[in-house]
RNA sequence: GCGGGAAUAGCUCAGUUGGUAGAGCACAACCUUGCCAAGGUUGGGGUCGCGGGUUCGAGUCCCGUUUCCCGCUCCA
């Protein structure tokens, strides 16, 4: 948890709400009382995380030749657990030092004293900084093979990377990579968290998308530091607004095992979540690939033939949960304008044109002089290229509003003088400014406004 | 995991000393208006989180349970 103060108020419930009532997110197996820290995403919301990681893949692979795509499956061979590490914490009664932050397996030890040198806390080796032994139950188990007793363990993945480490020489050989290059991938992991909670910011099944990019020993942390601000700069690309965001560096204390250096993103999600991780970039050296060098007995080394040199190469991480990234960019755009005479203000989500899950909506004024039905061949001539809404019900003010609540960014208006002229008045979403548009032209009109 | 609070319509909530559930908004239809929501009429929708118990009778009292929220704890 950060100690940063939120410089926002908080909107969660008021956003969870809305996400229910409009469509986005719904509770898991509601009807059954809901599952624990489980979450759907409706009809608005999949458009809205399929955009981001649409958006993020296209930054990623469609505009590199140095990334490689990859979609690994959820379950793997039990021994990828064990050589990274999550099987020991999963099984194994565990101590922490709160000193040296080193954990131990509490069977294991010849006293209640932490076994690491004491060089490595000094004036604080005692055996009051070790923690209680605990058993961790990080990942959900299950078994592979129809009888349950006779199948082996199998774990539901707890993160994604290890399926990109496993396929670094496939992938490497067959699109013929040189060092440096990248492999991303998209997926499904499940944590047995002990504490979830905030609505999708800690879930038990979550979504990561991962890029890892494989480098030559001593190019690391320059490449550490490339990534780092890539980074920060595509989500800005989001519209996130720049005061929500920071980095985060972890001291050595903070780092996992498996880190040489790292930075979060965090963003601001306002009230008393403060500012939290979204994403992390991780120099994990040669770790992973070493690691399961070791369990499997295959090498997993790089050769480079123009320096004529074999190396297991370091792996620069980033990893961005694609749920935390789209509670992100709800609470970034959840604004109410004060509506004059009104004691409700208007709730406009001010999603990036690029995310929004509608992208345009389409109106007939009135029932009268061919509108509805200008309103629906222009609808169907949209929707080929755009997420489009047509609505009808109610008055013209009430229809604005439905769509500034779900983040549209543009609504076009037939009326009187539509049918007359072939012109329609487009709306926009954040300037409230009126363009009056020839029908013919309002696809390549809406495409440059979505586009810019 | 521990302590506290909460759960009633799609949403936000009311519901008296226990007596067969209401409001506003939302939604649907029609009328009216016609460029920034809350005019009119009508309508649909809840066995009050779930399971037990006490009682002639439970939304209301008791026990259990699930989920959510707030603290602490934990957090590869």
């Amino acid at each position: 948890m950060s100690e940063q103060p939120s410089a926002h108020p908080d909107v969660m419930d008021r956003l969870v709400s809305l996400c229910k009532r409009r469509g986005f997110i719904f509770q898991s197996s509601e009807i059954y009382g809901g599952a624990g820290s489980v979450w759907d995403y409706g009809p608005l919301g999949v458009e809205l995380k399929r955009n981001l990681k649409e958006r993020w893949w296209h930054a990623m692979v469609r505009t590199r030749d140095d990334i490689e795509g990859l979609d690994a499956a959820i379950l793997m061979h039990p021994r990828t657990w064990e050589a990274s590490g999550h099987v020991a914490g999963f099984t194994d009664p565990l101590v922490d030092c709160k000193a040296c932050k080193g954990r131990f397996r509490a069977d294991k030890l010849e006293d209640a004293r932490c076994p690491q040198k004491p060089s490595r806390h000094p004036g604080q080796h005692e055996a009051c900084a070790l923690t209680e032994a605990r058993s961790f139950n990080l990942m959900f188990k299950t078994h592979m093979g129809a009888l349950e007793e006779s199948a082996s363990v199998a774990y539901l993945r707890p993160e994604t990377a290890q399926g990109i480490f496993v396929n670094f020489l496939n992938v490497q050989q067959a699109m013929r990579q040189k060092v440096p290059f990248g492999i991303a991938q998209v997926g499904k992991a499940f944590r047995n968290e002990i504490t979830p909670g905030n609505f999708i910011f800690r879930t038990r099944e979550f979504e990561q998308m991962e890029m890892q990019f494989f480098v030559e020993p001593g190019t690391d942390m320059a490449w550490f530091a490339h990534w780092k601000q890539a980074r920060m700069d595509w989500h800005l690309g989001l519209g996130l607004s720049r005061d929500r965001l920071l980095f985060h560096q972890h001291d050595e204390r903070e780092l996992a095992h498996y880190a040489r250096a790292a930075f979060d993103v965090q963003f601001d999600f306002g009230g008393t979540l403060g500012f939290q991780e979204v994403e992390g970039i991780h120099n994990r050296g040669d770790f992973d690939l070493s690691q399961h060098q070791q369990f499997s007995g295959k090498k997993l080394e790089y050769f480079d033939q123009v320096g004529n040199k074999r190396y297991v190469p370091y792996v620069i991480e980033t990893s961005v949960g694609a749920d935390r990234v789209t509670l992100a960019v709800l609470v970034n755009a959840y604004r109410e304008e004060a509506v004059p005479g009104e004691t409700e203000g208007r709730v406009v989500l001010g999603i990036h044109p690029a995310l929004a899950p509608i992208k345009a909506a389409v109106f007939p004024l009135t029932k009268k002089d061919g509108q509805p039905e200008m309103a629906h061949r222009l609808a169907a001539e949209l929707r080929g290229a755009f997420a489009v809404d047509l609505d009808e019900t109610g008055s013209i003010g009430k229809r604005y509003r439905r769509q500034d609540e779900v983040g549209t960014p543009f609504c076009v208006t037939v009326d009187g003088q539509s049918t007359a002229d072939g012109t329609v008045t487009v709306r926009d979403r954040d300037t409230l400014q009126q363009d009056r548009v020839d029908a013919t032209q309002l696809k390549g009109y809406l495409a440059a406004k979505l586009a810019g």
